[in-house]
DNA sequence: TAGATTGTTAATCGATTAACAATC
DNA sequence: TAGATTGTTAATCGATTAACAATC
């Protein structure tokens, strides 16, 4: 009984040691303490412990773990140790940043095609690949059994394309569009919107009394104005 | 004694409300409940009303949210209500395409400029933004007072800017490098690894049994290997 | 007044932290 | 054996959900 029902904060987190462990094997470092794992990383080495324990007794007690058998282990649990193959819907600025970063930066995933509406787009190059019609998306997803798609598409088409994407077969999205994404519930879908990253990061940009004296401004401190209109 | 300590989470939400009120308001709507707030948004409509509960009593019971007053509450609360300026460090795929993408699809944040470190790249424009020398950087940040700093260069370099950015005066970073960055404890970071959201994305895409399968498939479930070679 | 929806308090749930026995 | 660090249980903390009185 290794798995049921892992919280979504745990499967977050199991990249990041994933990572770290990379990167210890290429230095060839064969033993890391939950402790170092948490200086690398940031969450605490309780914390640590206690997500690798979801899925097994993967260290040694007084020692620590083994960073290459831990590195398997982790492949496996986030189902990494077969090819992923996934494909990009939106062929913008976005997209080509991601078609090019992914390639170049994960390891783990391929970017095996990118799609998009825009004739004048269609056939051009980005990198290996070379752009595809919106209209092949299906028929691509289901003859190379493409189980995860990101969306790179504006606001208004997103839903559109996840409906495409989720009929053919895809089970788990990265939406990059500022939308909610309505999906039937075996679908997972992870929001990367990066506008409401930053702005959500402009909160902790000023000082705290600042923010207070801000809020202070309105005379009327949190009281919803006289005039409402109603209808 | 409106604020004081606000959750992370609720933080992170409350872009998601200024997105859907500015539709809202675009579309001539005055008046919105957290049940449709709710609908919008995904999140429940006790959640809505909660959250905005910590600034202030905005609503009108009975009625709802007047969409206008709300908006402009919101917007104080997060900062936005002056302009907010951030500059970007990193003109490769990613800096480029988060400076393109910023300009048309964020009313509130400025991309103001943006910095590298490659003599090629320097001098070239992005939209209306030249490049300019990452030496320029502090003296940047300081003589236009910039509070919000993105990070979108490679691992390697992450830390060194984030260094240089802190000492000149930003208060809050977006990374996008796979790094953990450390910072003083007054300065917040985002971290926006695209990586590790695909990665932990895929843990999803399979069915639970498949992946229960997968690990079974281990003889010896979960113990360490015996042949473990410690130091 | 009757109907609706907020704002707020209480109950529940889940995740993190602390503690420590197990054991290498 | 002594020292170290895991794996796991218990305690704490925080966030979400439920319930409902306040009130438009």
């Amino acid at each position: 009984m290794p798995d049921r029902n892992i919280s979504k904060s745990v499967v977050k987190r199991l990249p990041v040691y994933l990572r770290i462990l990379d990167q210890l094997i290429q230095r060839k470092i064969d033993l890391v303490s939950s402790k170092e794992l948490s200086n690398e990383s940031g969450f605490t080495a309780e914390q640590i412990r206690k997500d690798l324990a979801y899925f097994g007794a993967f260290g040694t007690r007084g020692a620590g773990y083994n960073t290459v058998y831990l590195r398997e282990r982790i492949v496996k649990i986030i189902g990494l140790d077969k090819r992923i193959e996934t494909v990009i819907i939106g062929a913008g600025n976005l997209g080509t940043a991601l078609t090019r970063y992914n390639s170049s930066k994960n390891p783990y995933v391929d970017v095996v095609a990118v799609f998009d509406q825009d004739p004048r787009l269609i056939g051009k190059q980005i990198g290996e690949i070379e752009i595809s019609a919106l209209s092949e998306l299906p028929e691509y997803i289901n003859s190379n059994n493409i189980k995860v798609a990101i969306i790179a598409v504006p606001a208004g088409a997103a839903q559109e394309v996840a409906d495409i994407v989720v009929e053919a077969g895809v089970k788990a999205i990265l939406n990059f569009a500022p939308v909610k994404l309505r999906v039937p519930d075996d679908i997972h879908v992870h929001n990367a919107d990066l506008t409401i990253e930053l702005q959500s990061l402009i909160y902790y940009s000023s000082g705290e009394e600042e923010r207070l004296n801000r809020l202070k401004k309105e005379p009327d401190k949190g009281k919803s104005p006289k005039t409402l209109s109603l209808e």
